[in-house]
DNA sequence: GCAAAAGTGTTGAAAGTACACCCATGA
DNA sequence: TCATGGGTGTACTTTCAACACTTTTGC
């Protein structure tokens, strides 16, 4: 993640956590670690900041040059600086969480990066670096903000059904949520409408497809 | 705020946000600058961190050596890395918010300093950097904190009333709030619980004193 | 006696939670 | 015909919000 170490002062990067929701699973993006101590071990995609470029700018340039992702939201997590959290130098990490709607995934997966993978959060254990704090902490955020903002709105298609739509709030949830209350819930904070088409084609009746009134969230704060 | 500027990569500094309520008014820590741009305007004590330091230690040092404040309570807000926000070079700052009793305010106030003054958040305009950013964020964090944690008992001594815990409150959230639905959900939260003295010699009735159940609340991150 | 805060319950509204059935479709 | 999800309403519980009077004390 770093190349630099041996400053006097300690150097800026920034790692991203970026999530999106398949099949009803949560998944993050990660990159396989080559360098001693971490080898064979994950970890977010990160890099140093350049002297003249903002830090949610530096988030996005990273994730794009080691990923091929250009992620649909981006907020900031906070400073990661414990003394030893970075074997080779003093980093200060600013963290990020990120969100990427399934149906735009094809650009990271099909990456030339041989190390990189969308992984089931449930399933990523012993991450590189301080990583694994960060994903708690991402985690978290990600739950409060999928409750209290239109952030879902960066984990799907422009339309969808309310059940796709309940299927990534259990999936970052995780636990089921009752149909009824949920659909009631969402109707009535007028954040989604219906359009006039349905979902097609599936051996189910066709389900109205909705979409978010405000096309794109707005970060808490994208610092 | 920085001494040093011309690295090429940008280097890190802490701000520290320190509040404290006092006569039913919300105050923050400041001090007053001297180098241009900012000649006579307000900002918040910072510093560079030292490389073998945490970003906490390095917060509490530089509150320490400005200002001679140690603060009860400490959370991260968050990094302010705007390109622009430090005309004395790339600086990017992680944040801090703080919490200092108002029966521990002389060491600040009796400080030698002569640019320190705590002053009513309310009036606290035109401050330097972005540090009005700063200031706005601390202010939300701290109006959230305070509803979920038991932060207020870094407001308090450690003994205290109901209506002057109340008055903290009133204070940090910018409104009266009910007597009898305050007491009511305050006690039913089991987070104080009554001593078995009273606060006497005032023209009222005694009141009696409370104390917070478990001494030191938890940052919910101190990163 | 008066100013100032202590202490104390009830009611109505709103929000949240639990819960079950019939229907349309594609295979 | 069957498996799959689409769509719909009610009753109960819990939480929140509004609201006023009597008492004790120091001056």
């Amino acid at each position: 993640m770093v190349q630099e170490p041996h400053h006097t002062h300690a150097v800026i990067a920034t790692d991203t956590v970026i999530f999106t929701v398949q099949n009803g699973e949560l998944l993050a993006l990660f990159i396989k670690m080559k360098k001693r101590p971490f080898t064979n071990r994950w970890a977010f995609p990160g890099g140093l900041i350049k002297s003249d470029e903002d830090l949610p700018s530096a988030a996005r340039r990273i994730l794009r040059e080691k990923t091929g992702v250009v992620p649909a939201y981006l907020s900031q997590l906070g400073a990661f600086g414990r003394v030893d959290r970075d074997p080779f130098g003093r980093v200060v990490s600013v963290a990020y969480f990120a969100l990427i709607p399934n149906d735009r995934l094809a650009l990271a997966t099909s990456s030339e990066y041989g190390g990189i993978a969308w992984i089931e959060v449930k399933k990523a254990k012993h991450l590189a670096y301080d990583h694994s704090e960060m994903l708690a902490v991402a985690r978290s955020e990600l739950q409060r903000q999928i409750q209290n903002t239109t952030i879902a709105s960066s984990l799907l298609p422009s339309e969808f059904t309310l059940t796709e739509l309940q299927r990534v709030h259990e999936a970052i949830l995780g636990h089921a949520l009752d149909k009824r209350n949920f659909r009631k819930r969402l109707l009535m904070s007028g954040l989604v409408k219906p359009t006039h088409k349905k979902r097609k084609g599936l051996p189910q009746p066709p389900a109205v497809l909705y979409q978010f009134i405000k096309a794109k969230p707005k970060a808490s704060r994208s610092l």
